[in-house]
RNA sequence: GCGCCUGUAGCUCAGCAGGAUAGAGCAACGGCCUUCUAAGCCGUGUGCCAGGGGUUCGAAUCCCUUCAGGCGCGCCA
């Protein structure tokens, strides 16, 4: 538990210790069990104070009484010399600001030093937490929206893994189904027609040249040998090479823009293993499963969704929905992770329910899977609108994006903005203002503060303190302590922006502090103290910047 | 038609478990390097918070409704 995080608890328990006592001796005539519970924020304005609370406010109509006479009596009755309460005072409609003295943030600025890389880090709080993401299809190159779910994924993971969950990071390959047939049959024609036969391309075939070429790369290392063999076998053999390529090729595109994974999940292997089957048995024990037209189908109406939905077609293949049901029985029962977080493209959000619905029939509490649902990156070049299709072949694909813009500016910018945010991503733009992109101003936050200590040296003693009373340097100080709670916050919200957010703030702390004032001063006390704040600046700078998989440059 | 997301400064976006005078970056303009990295700092301006109703001590924030944009509503995935 971090300083900042003891001190609001302090306050929060000495207000309902308060709030008790008022009632006892019926100073207040409510009821215990009226008390709502006990918020306190940072008020926008310094001269509020540090903290506020707004209870007398929230107090005002159950105990009839003006909000502004509840905050007197609370204060004239809160308890004397809390640790680090310097001064209590009510302003405007009955708002309770109190007032620390500088000494927390001393406090603080000791806990980054003794936790350094582990500040803001909180225990292991025993759940595990599955995250699954990109997950594109391996029937073709990753696009750029499969660039911005990558980025989130990542992120939000190590999120999680900071907030003290056990995390596994998941590709989910659809390497089963319908679009794998009609892959199949693309590369069948154009394996055909590279060795000379007239054959016709089909019509939702995949049209892109990746296929071409993947059919090419087959003759040259396998020769012409699947010419004379049926159509089936001929497909399925072109179809698990080139899987295999593109899987391949997926996990190195990946790897480059710092992304990895622990664990690849083959949708095929639970058409395979029985597992759909059984879980759908499960359902149909729970009496949410019929058969009609020859299909079978999941009561999704009995659970308040529109219309109920097909898990075993009448050709007996089962849809992809069941083979997700199965896939979700798989994490939450059969692994065993408390939580499941998925990244999604909006375009998948009328799946949300129905995933949801099966789990809650077949008896799991869907809240532990969340769906983080990201809007489309809409790519632009200058009044060009990228359209992005595989089958069409159009894409402009995450190597692509990589060769022209530096990983760490790609996946700051994709975390910058809120995963519900509908973006524009502007390629001019992105590649000629590069140097523009915030990312580069945290990081030179990073390097200006290694410079600095390159040129004066390591050697500190964390002593003297109470010399950083500077306007700058208490801001600073102040920024830095709330990196544990930003952390825990972005897993609240499930928003990975916060971090990049939160980065940027304390970057601007600290280059505002550094035209300021000097680190590297005459008087040897003061230097020391400051040489203790950027170090703990630092340390804070590169545990953010951990978290989002950016490098934290010691040279610019 | 039904559902999900979005609408806040010229542009890109924060703020949305109701709270004090609505914020930041970019762009524009004016300052700041003979001493630690000017990819930086300081200062200046801008808002019918899409429109309209409601809820209450108080609404950008919650509810209803209208409008605009994006995305869904397959025995595709």
């Amino acid at each position: 538990m971090a300083v900042k995080q003891d001190i609001e608890q302090s306050i929060i328990e000495n207000i309902k210790f308060t709030l008790n006592d008022l009632i006892d001796t019926n100073a207040l005539e409510i009821k215990k069990e009226e008390i709502p519970s006990i918020q306190i924020e940072v008020p926008r304005e310094e001269k509020f104070g540090d903290f506020s609370v707004n209870i007398a406010m929230r107090l005002a109509k159950s105990a009839k009484k003006n909000p502004r006479e509840i905050a007197t009596l609370i204060v004239d009755n809160f308890p004397k010399d809390v640790k680090y309460i310097e001064d209590i005072s009510i302003a405007g409609a009955g708002f309770i600001n109190f007032k620390l003295d500088n000494s927390w943030l001393y406090d603080q600025l000791r806990e980054v030093l003794d936790k350094k890389e582990n500040f803001g880090r909180f225990e292991e709080n025993g759940e595990s937490v599955n995250v699954e993401y990109v997950s594109a299809n391996p029937t073709g190159p990753l696009h750029i929206g499969n660039a911005r779910g990558g980025a989130i994924g990542d992120v939000m993971s190590n999120i999680f893994k900071w907030a003290g969950y056990k995390v596994t990071k998941e590709f989910y390959l659809n390497d089963a189904g319908n679009q794998i047939l009609k892959f199949g049959a693309s590369l069948s024609a154009r394996y055909l027609q590279e060795l000379g036969e007239k054959v016709d391309f089909p019509e939702d075939g995949y049209k892109g040249e990746d296929v071409r070429l993947l059919a090419k790369e087959y003759i040259k290392l396998c020769g012409e040998g699947l010419k004379d063999v049926s159509k089936n076998e001929r497909e399925k053999t072109l179809v698990t090479f080139a899987l295999d390529k593109n899987t391949q090729k997926m996990i190195c595109d990946l790897r480059d823009y710092g992304v990895y994974y622990d664990v690849f999940f083959s949708e095929k292997s639970l058409h395979n293993s029985g597992a759909i089957d059984s879980v759908i048995n499960k359902l149909r024990e729970n009496g949410a499963v019929y058969e009609k037209d020859d299909a079978v189908w999941f009561k999704a109406t009995d659970y308040g969704l529109e219309k109920d939905e097909v898990l075993i077609r009448n050709n007996s293949v089962p849809t992809y929905y069941a083979a997700d049901i199965a896939y979700h029985y798989d994490k939450l029962v059969k692994r065993g992770y408390t939580r499941a977080i998925n990244v999604w493209g909006a375009d998948h959000h009328g799946h949300v329910q129905r995933l949801k619905m099966a789990l809650k029939a077949l008896g799991i509490d869907e809240t532990r899977l969340d769906i983080i649902l990201m809007q489309l990156v809409h790519l632009v070049k200058g009044n060009e609108v990228y359209r992005m299709s595989k089958r069409k072949g159009d894409v402009y694909t995450l190597s692509d994006l990589i060769g022209e813009v530096k990983t760490d500016a790609a996946r700051f910018t994709f975390n910058y903005y809120k995963p519900t945010t509908h973006m524009d991503f502007d390629l001019d733009l992105a590649i000629k203002e590069s140097n523009e992109n915030p990312v580069f101003y945290v990081q030179y936050a990073h390097a200006r503060i290694c410079s600095i200590i390159r040129k004066i040296g390591e050697d500190m003693s964390i002593t003297n303190l109470d010399m950083l009373d500077k306007e700058e340097e208490l801001g600073l100080l102040k920024i830095i302590s709330k990196f544990p709670e930003e952390v825990l916050n972005a897993v609240d919200e499930l928003d990975p922006s916060k971090m990049t957010k939160y980065a940027c703030k304390l970057a601007a702390a600290f280059h505002s502090f550094y035209n300021a004032h000097r680190v590297n001063v005459e008087d040897e006390r003061l230097l020391n103290a400051r040489l203790c704040l950027i170090s703990a600046t630092r340390q804070v700078l590169n545990n953010v910047l951990d978290i989002l998989g950016v490098s934290a440059p010691e040279k610019m």
